[in-house]
DNA sequence: CTCCATGCAAACACTTTGCATCAAG
DNA sequence: CTTGATGCAAAGTGTTTGCATGGAG
């Protein structure tokens, strides 16, 4: 799990204002495990008692996303989700059919060979990829 | 290039009406390379002197959908793509962030160690998965 | 003639914009 | 005080629904 307070003072080090939202909104991002969607954040700020616009909370995911703290991820739901930017933390999804529930997994660099074939065979530079899994997790296979 | 007479064919022999709006769209998908969207969909078939409602394009590909004439796919440009399913075609997208162009790539099935691993590992059972190449093309690249 | 296909308007879900007000520093 | 953060209403974008009409078989 990534520290909030180690992205907080970058930010604040960095001249950003330090507000109750993007205090909150980053410490719900570090703490939540897998993507989350502006609607669950908005949930969750107002399970810690702070009622926030929904306009806030894309502008602030505006701001996360510019200064690289945290990635926009699409597991075609019909909105985008959102979580914490590691650049060492290389990993992709698990979706489950049934249930909807999101893990992650680790993959390290197992299609750096695919990408550098392609550049090769296809003359496209490949600088990053989405690879989500589809299918149905233990519980939901019983 | 998929043929749009033999889906047809197979549409109309199950009893499914034939309309022009159904036999364009079929035909627009089997020759357009790539995925297309609803919007390009309506273009396309203006192009042919077809002005049709965008309900009429969404509702008739739902009804590809169920058929299982086409698939959707997510670029994540916040809206969806359609192309022709055909099993015997694995394939995933190269996208250019430039000019936005969207190249096929034949894939086999080079996850399938991954996925049995996934089974292995974290005891979840992978059914399909999304997997597109984000980067620039050589003509972008110049 | 019988249904499926279609168009139109309106509703929907998610996201963004304009503008006035507020609060961090 | 100054500028970035916030709330609210409205607009935007892609998609879906309800309902009446039209056309394939």
């Amino acid at each position: 799990m990534t520290e909030s307070k180690e992205i907080l003072e970058k930010l604040k080090s960095a001249g950003n204002r330090m507000t109750q939202v993007r205090r909150a909104m980053v410490e719900i991002l570090c703490r939540h495990k897998g993507p989350i969607s502006a609607a669950e954040l908005i949930t969750s700020l107002k399970r810690r008692s702070l009622t926030v616009n929904k306009t806030t909370v894309y502008r602030e995911l505006h701001f996360l996303l510019e200064k690289r703290i945290v990635r926009e991820v699409d597991l075609l739901e019909g909105m985008k989700r959102y979580e914490i930017l590691d650049e060492s933390d290389h990993h992709h999804h698990m979706i489950c059919l049934k249930c909807r529930s999101i893990q992650c997994i680790e993959m390290g660099h197992d299609l750096d060979e695919i990408e550098s074939q392609i550049l090769k065979n296809h003359d496209f530079k490949v600088l990053s990829h989405t690879l989500e899994f589809v299918g149905l997790c233990g519980r939901c296979r019983d």
